[in-house]
DNA sequence: AGGATTTATATGGTATGCCATTATTTCGAC
DNA sequence: GTCGAAATAATGGCATACCATATAAATCCT
């Protein structure tokens, strides 16, 4: 079933970790399961060292949380853990916007709009799938264009910490509408290179857009994105 | 010479983890110099898999950069990278005193002041040492009151990480004045609760104190902080 | 003599085995 | 019948041996 291709073995576990990364991001593991090294490892088809690394690398990244002689579990992001994350997340990105509204390139503001109105077509498409990953990519871009490697870096691990709530959040809400008027105004501000303009904006998309979807979680269990990693990972 | 007690090996890793940080942080292993783990491991009397698992917590933290089939060397944190992580730092604590200014209880903010006039003796004593230790313990104390779990883990290890230029900084550094005028400002917006002048305040103090002192680094090599490390792994 | 190729050595990556700790289950006593 | 204690099973922590790769050095060919 689930296996990682035996020979060019270098990189193992980062392989693991995708794999581990993909399917706790996806909620295929419940928040509080544990994860046995041994048992995993077995089911991987690896030997433990590599799943011990991988497992202390997804708890670096705070997706897995290890606790001394109990091992892993995956991370349980409560209600209030995810309103925290999310609010840092919101403060990280504002400062990014600002830097980026000053330093991007007229090409790199140009290559936003075509994401955003990609974006807007899957929106009246109610395309859900690509209006979700064409979100993301909008706001990591976002973030590339403040040319702050450790501002980039930060905000990714946080952005993976709250994305298997994002994605659920995005399967039931009804609010798009809202959220693409806060984009278009966010765009404005960048094309406009309002910063102090697109600071506001940011800040007032975030916060509130999935916030309150939290934990409302696994409602619904069809209509999934399969994680596809078996066969990425071999 | 460094040896770490063989009873009680719980959290190993944690100690080598420890010991490593302190003497990256204390400037003891040079940015970009290779850290081999089996010699390491050897010099620790300790096997090579808690060395291992050290140093990735490490890398996690961006003390060390661990490249493939290359192994750990110190991260060598360029001028342009204490840029950026100082100026995401500001952020972060810019974020949590507005928050703390706004959640912290009386007492919190008399402890506050008490550890200020700590500071404030220190800095009248010329002792750089406690002065040192305690603008550190302030800055840490306003990020605890904001409450948010998450900006205290982040702005800890992206602390650490500019540990090391910052003490060298608090070496040289000749506008004491200058901080602690800056510190008496934020404190005065503390106790006044006011948002907006301690944000303003915050951001001012931070990025230009220390940021400009980086990569002057190791000019002189006297009057250090001993590690103290091989005592209190022990 | 200089450069390239090959080989040797050093170092990281992975697998596995043993030991310590913890959780669970069962048996006994109240 | 229930609570507690002890034993056993399950799991993680650590050590070590083996394998792959990269870097270096040395030798051979040009």
């Amino acid at each position: 079933m689930e296996e990682i291709e035996t020979t060019n073995r270098a990189g193992l576990v980062e392989k693991v970790a995708d794999y581990l990364r993909e399917h706790i991001v996806m909620d295929h593991f419940q928040p509080g399961q544990r994860l046995p090294e041994r048992t995993l490892a077995d089911q991987l088809k690896v030997s433990r060292t590599p799943m011990r690394e991988a497992l202390k690398t997804l708890a670096a990244e705070g997706l897995v949380v290890i606790s001394p002689h109990r091992g892993a579990v995956v991370a349980d992001v409560s209600p209030a853990d995810i309103q925290e994350k999310a609010y840092v997340l919101s403060v990280l990105e504002q400062a990014a916007a600002e830097l980026a509204c000053v330093k991007a390139t007229d090409d790199d503001i140009a290559e936003l709009q075509a994401l955003h109105f990609e974006m807007k077509a899957a929106f009246l498409r109610r395309d859900r799938q690509n209006y979700f990953r064409l979100n993301q990519e909008i706001h990591n871009r976002i973030v590339s264009l403040s040319g702050n490697a450790s501002l980039v870096e930060i905000h990714g691990n946080l952005s993976r910490q709250l994305y298997r709530v994002r994605y659920l959040s995005n399967q039931k809400n009804d609010k798009w509408s809202i959220a693409m008027a806060e984009h278009e105004a966010i765009m404005a501000a960048m094309e406009a290179r309002d910063v102090e303009r697109i600071g506001r904006e940011l800040r007032n998309h975030l916060g509130k857009t999935w916030v309150k979807y939290a934990h409302e979680e696994s409602a619904q269990d069809d209509d999934r994105i399969e994680p596809q990693s078996s066969t990425e990972i071999g």
